[in-house]
DNA sequence: TGGGCTATGTGCACAAGTGGACAGACGTGA
DNA sequence: TCACGTCTGTCCACTTGTGCACATAGCCCA
């Protein structure tokens, strides 16, 4: 009967994926009959360009989407990152639309999935609903465009750090990120060698370690300071921009970002 | 009293943007009352980063908007360009939001103005109007999408080629683009003096010639050779999302797009 | 019509990134 | 425990782009 203990258990039921938990209990509600969940394993495709984008998907826990952009040599390229603190589909269109991009599980793990529909029947009876996926529609915004500026002029030093510590930042894991050099290089969309060069310079400093198909962290502040910015322009954007709305308890569901 | 007639008429007689020339007659009465007609020149600041977002603003004719983010050292980078197929300002968001980026008017010019405050009442009247607000933010995401893509892969002689053909089709003018090579050197992200070198060898191959704070194109056909697709690919996606959206007659107020 | 400001063209040395090639290491599955 | 496929480290020649410097050209305004 105590509000707050009651809160605090639904949250607790809830998918671990901060959008939904961020959500006012009546909010969840609306939504809560209508939730899935399901797995996703890594390069399931989620969306492929032109498809009708009819189902939104939050990942939960460790699992991680991205964003790929077709380019006429067949090479995809990866644009940003989502976790545990968003989702992918219709977020901006508001569904039923062909999709732009392919959207790809990068690392499996749960997902939970609402029907776009759904989600716009509740957006349409709770304006405070349709106020935080608005947020959220806007913090993903700030995501790409931040993508686009440092696409143009940063290093791709500076990016492949920024990439591994937002990784890290939304998979929960501190210290790897289970990617080959193949894969980081299609990610920054750069050739392989020189991928695997940026690392072996990395690593001669002492910042990580390599193994097939993982990367180690073993110094996150120093993988800090060799990345660029962009990580911590858009994570303030999202603190700045989802402070306030019905905050969860728990601090490390606040928003991790990159 | 012939519909047609009076629908012809009361296009007219909105402002030339293709946005607002696309809806419905029901659906521009509601906004009708709230539209202010404004002129902005080049380099004035619509937003800056952080600032309450409280106005959309609709390029008219041949004025231009970019959207801006500023960088570490200073140097805003500029990402995507919007013209009389769009609109800026609070499109995803909804507005009463900070700003990420920093929106500036790139081409001077008339720009139509509406308080987010009455676009989003008079999208709460109409499904339909909501529809193609949402339909634009789709688009719009998609842009920035595709330069994301494009800024990571593709060569700085295709960018410069992409982006005078973009501002080309933005603007109407289908001759000059006016620019000085500083101006284009910041919008790509690069340095001046190899913006100008890549001028130089599209003046040699006979493609453009350049005036003092102006580029004139020669051969359009030939600029299109050397940019890369990605204007086109985001075109099609306008072209198919806003299709058979309250089409208006006039073929060029289709969708100018890059 | 000429001064002065700004834009432009170009040279240079250097840094960053490409793309192909290949040897060897790793690790899974038989 | 061996074989095979894949991932990794590294070499090399080459292209792209950087950043600075400086001479010159165009143009607005007095």
């Amino acid at each position: 009967m105590d509000a707050r203990i009651s809160k605090t258990t639904e949250i607790g039921s809830r998918p671990a994926n901060n959008l939904l938990r961020r959500l006012s209990p009546a909010d969840y509600a609306l939504l809560a009959p209508h939730v899935t969940l399901d797995t996703a394993g890594a390069n399931e495709l989620l969306y492929s360009p032109g498809d009708d984008v009819q189902v939104v998907h939050f990942p939960c826990g460790p699992s991680l989407a991205t964003f790929l952009v077709p380019n006429e040599d067949g090479r995809d390229v990866e644009t940003i990152l989502v976790g545990r603190e968003g989702a992918v589909g219709g977020i901006v269109s508001e569904g039923f639309l062909p999709a732009y991009t392919r959207i790809c599980v990068k690392f499996g793990g749960p997902f939970a999935r609402i029907h776009v529909a759904k989600l716009e029947a509740a957006k349409m009876r709770s304006a405070s609903l349709r106020n935080i996926f608005a947020r959220y529609a806007d913090c993903m915004l700030a995501q790409i465009f931040q993508s686009t500026a440092c696409n143009a002029i940063h290093s791709i030093e500076q990016r492949t750090a920024k990439w591994i510590i937002a990784a890290m930042e939304r998979t929960g894991d501190e210290s790897s990120v289970p990617l080959t050099h193949e894969q980081l290089a299609t990610l920054l969309g750069v050739g392989r060698s020189y991928a695997s060069r940026v690392l072996q310079s990395f690593k001669a400093e002492g910042v990580l370690d390599t193994r097939r198909g993982a990367i180690l962290v073993r110094n996150l502040d120093g993988l800090r300071l060799r990345a660029c910015l962009c990580n911590d322009a858009v994570k303030m954007h999202f603190e700045e921009v989802l402070r306030g709305v019905y905050p969860t308890e728990e601090a490390d569901l606040s928003s991790a970002q990159g």
